[in-house]
DNA sequence: CGACGCTTTGACACAACTCAACAACCGTGG
DNA sequence: CCACGGTTGTTGAGTTGTGTCAAAGCGTCG
């Protein structure tokens, strides 16, 4: 059954994008289902599966990633509140990544019908999720970015400016602080780094007075500093025009 | 004057995700201007442009990269023929990373109005776009999977089988072997290496009797080993349903 | 013919990885 | 309440893959 509360998150996401009309909320609404909820550790998607549907992340962590066959795993991307997971895997029919919930967590799926009627009834709407998946694809690309051509302690550092201008949009973040339940293990596997070396470049950005992660907790003590260290440019992540 | 003959290579590869209509082949013919020559160098948008266009590339070899701070770059991704560029960039308003010809090229553009037309007249014409801009997306993803948790070796032979398997599903590449004018420098900035250790990976893929790059052309020596190598699992290339 | 771009090779340096050990933390069950 | 095992974080020592610097070989094109 349907939840009809007009204020999704999505919808509040796509709402910075362009000016939704009432029927567009509704449609948006409807084709959302009622919030599930997932236990930390749940996999929603495994990479090569088909007939799978769209998720909506309510609440919660989680990341997207593909494995190796050595065992490693490489994460794409982080979704937090409002972001779409699997609209690319649910047009390519066969999700082409796994999608993991990293902390307990709250998702509402999309079919691939509705979703499809959604977008040809309302071509706003579609604009907007094209939009949102751009700037997701924004994101893949300065994170390959990152890995391809920045150090270590650049990359970790971007990584972090990114977060925290993201869950800032949310209002999930201060200008100096955010909770971010990432393990060093998992940061890792994103940064394209070990985790021991991950806790290494940690400690130099707390010796060099940039920012501090403890407890599940990031605390952002040099914003100029870390902004020049890591060349970090937060325009992809905006909807200004 | 827009060209209308029917089989443009954009017409091709979309045709070969669903059956498009005549009305549809005319309208797509209609939104791309008069093929455009471009010299090798050239580059067709910057980082950062606003008001540009996207372009479909017609022939010819081309790279889209980011640059950073200090001089260096990353290579995103090299559209070849029938691939489109910009189509998020022209979403964003504002371009993400720059495009630029590697050799003598023709590219038709698309403007953005004509684009946005094109996909509301043509919900299904939309539907085609987006699948390939879909499976762009899954080759950034496949790129950031390489650069973060493959050898120098591995990401190499890796790359060199998904180029192969795109230039064969546009007939330009044989079993065995393809034209390829990418330097070595150029694949060093894909590939988040120094041009001087991808030398040095070409010879040991060459040794491994794996493959050797000459003059411009690349030569398939071992398939499998290619593959067992790299780990290339080329699903998400492929339009099969 | 010289100049330039690209490739190849060698010697060396360094960033990041591996292995190993231990400390801190946390939820669980006795 | 404490004891416990498992997960996560921390640190050191040694290794290795890749980067850096330097120089020479080769085609090609003007």
């Amino acid at each position: 059954m349907p939840t009809t509360h007009f204020d999704s998150v999505l919808a509040r996401k796509l709402n910075t994008f362009l000016t939704l009309t009432r029927q567009e909320l509704t449609c948006l609404a409807e084709i959302q289902s009622a919030p599930v909820k997932m236990k930390r550790g749940q996999e929603l998607v495994q990479e090569g599966q088909t007939g799978h549907k769209a998720f909506v992340l309510q609440a919660g962590w989680a990341c997207s990633y593909k494995s190796l066959s050595d065992g490693g795993r490489q994460i794409i991307s982080f979704p937090i509140a409002g972001d779409c997971v699997g609209l690319r895997s649910v047009l390519l029919r066969t999700a082409d990544h796994s999608f993991l919930a990293l902390t307990d967590a709250v998702v509402s799926t999309v079919e691939r019908s509705h979703m499809m009627r959604c977008v040809t009834e309302f071509p706003r709407l579609g604009a907007a999720l094209l939009w949102a998946a751009s700037r997701d694809e924004a994101m893949v690309v300065e994170h390959l970015v990152s890995v391809g051509r920045r150090s270590a302690i650049e990359r970790t550092a971007h990584f972090f400016m990114e977060l925290a201008e993201r869950l800032m949009l949310i209002g999930e973040a201060t200008e100096t602080e955010f909770k971010c339940p990432l393990s060093q293990f998992v940061l890792a596997d994103a940064l394209g780094l070990t985790a021991i070396h991950v806790n290494r470049v940690l400690r130099q950005l707390r010796e060099q007075g940039l920012l501090t992660v403890r407890k599940g907790r990031v605390h952002i003590q040099d914003l100029a500093g870390l902004r020049s260290l890591s060349g970090f440019q937060g325009g992809y992540l905006n909807s200004r025009r």
